[in-house]
DNA sequence: GAACATGTATACTGCACAGTATCGTATCCA
DNA sequence: TGGATACGATACTGTGCAGTATACATGTTC
């Protein structure tokens, strides 16, 4: 059977189970080698896709590689909600955000999609703005977001909720961040975790409001 | 003359100034489009030294490109020596050297540097080892010597001066980093100028003491 | 079943590039 | 002067890879 957009065509109908594969497949090996350092012979090999059937759907490697970077993003940055964020417990909340924020940075995933693109800087510029665009820009936004809100409940005290929740994000990029980008070791569960607590701490003690904050 | 190391030697001796050349010319290509975008013979060309030449001085690409890596480095960060900043006045040292840095990073040689290594990242660890060592180690480990002289002079409060350094720098690391790496523009100099002035605030603000800090 | 789109398998073209071989030349030392 | 080493120019080998061509199989719709 086939589905709306389908209507009326003659032929087979496209199996959307092979570009699954295929998209995982070069996902994967982007990822973790790069755009250059993938050959498309090896994505149709690791997909069990043949090489033909992905120019059918991909006219480049270059479109492969963007559609890829337009699924991945979603997938490493969409799970990450401050909905239900207590807007007058920033130090549990922000904890909680750092922590998932943390988790995606450390996984394979994380970094190879911050190597990938930094690689293809200056030469995928597409792909970069997307990836951009529904990466670090969508986490600024959201934990800007939250920020607002804490401001508005008063447990937080700050001119610019964006430029602070990219101060927030930024202490993250730190050389325990620089060593993993390398590949020269993550940095242990333990240690991040007072990587953590200590950024955490430290942004509050600037714009916190009680406890840890300079009372206005 | 030969240098004492060539004593003894009888054929002609090697011309340093080749050598020079073929470096520059393989660290600008490095740094601007990568190992894998960089071949030896567009090295050669560029550098008017011919192939056969540049490897009889390295066995490989790989060899060459960690030596790039080694000059380049030293020459990105080392005029950032903050011998003569005033321990009482963080908020104009901490500025001052905020300039330096971001300057280097903004600088094609900067941006290349980070863009090269993360790229090579997994892939040439000697290189990422040497590159992290000679450079955002050594920047942290100078930020962290100016703040402990600050510390003594009563003009912040910070508990790991090693740690606070890293989270100076991380500050630089945000989203206009970020932008500029993936080749989507620079932030211009009215707008670095900015970055900075908050960054420098806030970390006051957080580790300070007096005007913007908290009094312990 | 005819027409048509999707798929596989395999071989091929064309190109870029790492690294080598050869030969001739330039420059040093004894 | 002659032996030794450093250079250049050029052509070559081998390899990996993007993208294509061809021939055939499979499923869908009319």
């Amino acid at each position: 059977m086939n589905n709306a957009g389908d209507r009326g065509r003659r032929g087979r109908p496209r199996d959307p189970e092979r570009m699954r594969r295929v998209l995982e497949a070069a996902s994967s090996q982007f990822m973790r080698q790069g755009f250059g350092n993938t050959s498309m012979d090896a994505v149709a090999r690791a997909s069990g896709v043949s090489k033909v059937t992905i120019y059918r759907y991909f006219p480049t490697k270059e479109a492969l590689f963007e559609a890829c970077i337009k699924g991945r993003t979603q997938a490493v940055f969409s799970d990450l909600s401050p909905a239900e964020l207590d807007p007058n417990d920033p130090r549990g909340a922000l904890t909680r955000m750092a922590e998932r924020f943390v988790a995606l940075k450390r996984s394979d995933l994380g970094i190879g999609a911050f190597r990938a693109m930094y690689a293809a800087g200056g030469q995928q510029e597409a792909a970069c703005r997307a990836f951009f665009r529904q990466g670090p820009a969508q986490l600024v936004a959201q934990v800007a977001r939250y920020l607002e809100a804490a401001q508005k409940a008063g447990s937080v005290a700050l001119d610019d909720a964006t430029r602070a929740a990219d101060q927030f994000l930024a202490l993250f990029f730190g050389v325990a961040d620089i060593r993993a980008l390398l590949g020269l070791g993550k940095p242990t569960t333990q240690q991040d975790r007072e990587i953590i607590a200590q950024n955490v701490r430290m942004f509050l003690k600037a714009y916190g409001v009680g406890d840890a904050g300079p009372k206005p």
